[in-house]
DNA sequence: TTGTTGTGTCAGTTGACGCTAACGTTAGCG
DNA sequence: CGCTAACGTTAGCGTCAACTGACACAACAA
């Protein structure tokens, strides 16, 4: 369902720089220097992330005069936040189930199952 | 803040494999063996990447006899489901900022800015 | 046009990662 | 104890990804 869209997004994510590349760029509208500037390697390495990011649909790309503007993209997340949420209620439904059957089990002539 | 103890999380998510498999033990308990015969890969890779899981925090590993039993640990993305909202809000925040901005400059006698 | 600024792109190297095959380990049965 | 079943672990291999340095390109000014 969320898969092939999303996997992009995944493998840009699993990188610390590029999640810190999309903080910077996620309240404020910044060029690709001003973004290099912020880190200790070179700017190519930088554009070669932004690159990433952009072909995973998280940032968008601006170009104005001879700079070129990134910022985030917040429906780039969507599938990220769909897997995450699923996971996180099915574990947790899990888990309610469990601790139901164990009340269960314990005690079958109660009723404090909530 | 949520960095340094959600960056494993983030690393095991980038495998489409292992992401396969915490969804395949997200609502039943597991054996290793059970969660290896679902995939074409050998058992050392299956067993690998439930190490990767573990201790990224993902899957909990409980013994019993032989049988090593997996379940998906839901509080293990507690740091992504963060990271996410907080990118998604700041980033939406921005666009209505943008949106009242433009608003305001296009038409400054109207008020119908939501 | 020439020169400068802001960026992207192309080799090439290094390190990390996923995979397989062989071996080691633990639990249970006879 | 010997044997088997169910796993994990190690060594080695192939591939991908992140980084640097050199080069190419577009926009603008003089």
């Amino acid at each position: 369902m969320f898969e092939d869209e999303s996997d992009d997004a995944f493998r840009a994510l699993a990188e610390p720089r590029r999640r810190a590349i999309l903080r910077l760029v996620a309240t404020d509208e910044l060029a690709a220097g001003e973004i290099a500037a912020a880190f200790d390697v070179t700017r190519t390495a930088i554009s070669q992330h932004l690159t990433v990011l952009r072909e995973a649909g998280l940032v968008s790309e601006r170009r104005a005069g001879t700079r070129r503007l990134y910022r985030a993209r917040p429906e780039g997340l969507a599938g990220l936040r769909e897997f995450l949420d699923s996971m996180w209620s099915d574990a947790l439904d899990v888990g309610r189930r469990l601790v139901e059957a164990e009340a269960a089990e314990q005690a079958e002539h109660r009723t404090d199952v909530a």
